[in-house]
DNA sequence: GTAGCTGCAAACTCTTTGCAACTCT
DNA sequence: AGAGTTGCAAAGAGTTTGCAGCTAC
């Protein structure tokens, strides 16, 4: 019943829901979609494909909704919103930490885990006397041709 | 008279100068002043706050030069762009790389270099399969108490 | 002389917001 | 009932662009 990501943390289909709730939030037709659309999303998705996928189950839905309930989940530290390199912000879910690789050739997202620049990276702001409460890191490249 | 910024780089005051000469471009008013304001700026200002300084020296530069200019430097590689986290871009000239720990208490931008960092994400990568060919790293953090 | 550059203003893209109607709790 | 939410359209912020005139080469 449960399922997981690609790293082994569990997803559980109403988690945003929840958490919404929790948070005092109402849970209206429109945002019970949109957090659907945003659970199933295993790319990351600008706020106008968030909102073509929402439409496509309730058309009604606008675009100012989606920005209002992603700018509410991004509050609550529930979705990361990234700006990669295109004009328009990017969202997805926050599964726990992790990066992205951008393939400059295909566009594909690749996400991976480094506990060691983690690690890295602590120490250089420690070394720099500073505690480290936030970083970005994002790569780009292409498939290694052998 | 050659200086050097805090890495140690030497910086001529007309290097953007040359090489935009070198590039074909012509040497306006506009470009000159924006270039100087440009190099001498030691932090990381917004297109809205270099048009400011090179309207104090020259008051009829337009924003849209500014946007033009930056857009040609930044296609020589000559400028570096970078998003932070508010709306707008700011930019500075490539001195080489280094990378930006931004004080969230100050706002100050603290540059360093790690030569371990730089390895660990080219390996990193080449685990993946991939060359990476660009790449974006920022922290943010406050000094440690102690 | 001419290709390239400029300022201006309009256009564009992405995002936010005021408002009246509506809806979850 | 009432606070919160919605769609719409207008407004904002940041950036780009068409154009007529100007300037470096």
């Amino acid at each position: 019943m449960a399922k997981t990501d690609r790293f082994g943390y569990k997803i559980s289909m109403s988690m945003l829901l929840q958490k919404c709730t929790e948070a005092g939030l109402k849970i209206t037709d429109q945002r019970k979609v949109i957090l659907k659309v945003l659970e199933e999303s295993e790319d990351h998705p600008s706020v106008e494909t968030l909102c073509e996928r929402a439409r496509q189950v309730d058309s009604s839905i606008s675009i100012a909704t989606v920005y209002r309930t992603l700018g509410l989940l991004n509050e609550l530290g529930l979705v990361l919103k990234h700006d990669f390199k295109d004009s328009s912000a990017r969202f997805e879910v926050d599964h726990g930490h992790h990066y992205h690789l951008v393939d400059t050739e295909t566009g594909q997202v690749v996400e991976f885990q480094s506990e060691e620049l983690v690690a890295l990276i602590n120490k250089i702001a420690a070394d720099l006397g500073y505690q480290m409460v936030d970083h970005t890191f994002e790569m780009f490249g292409h498939k290694l041709k052998k």
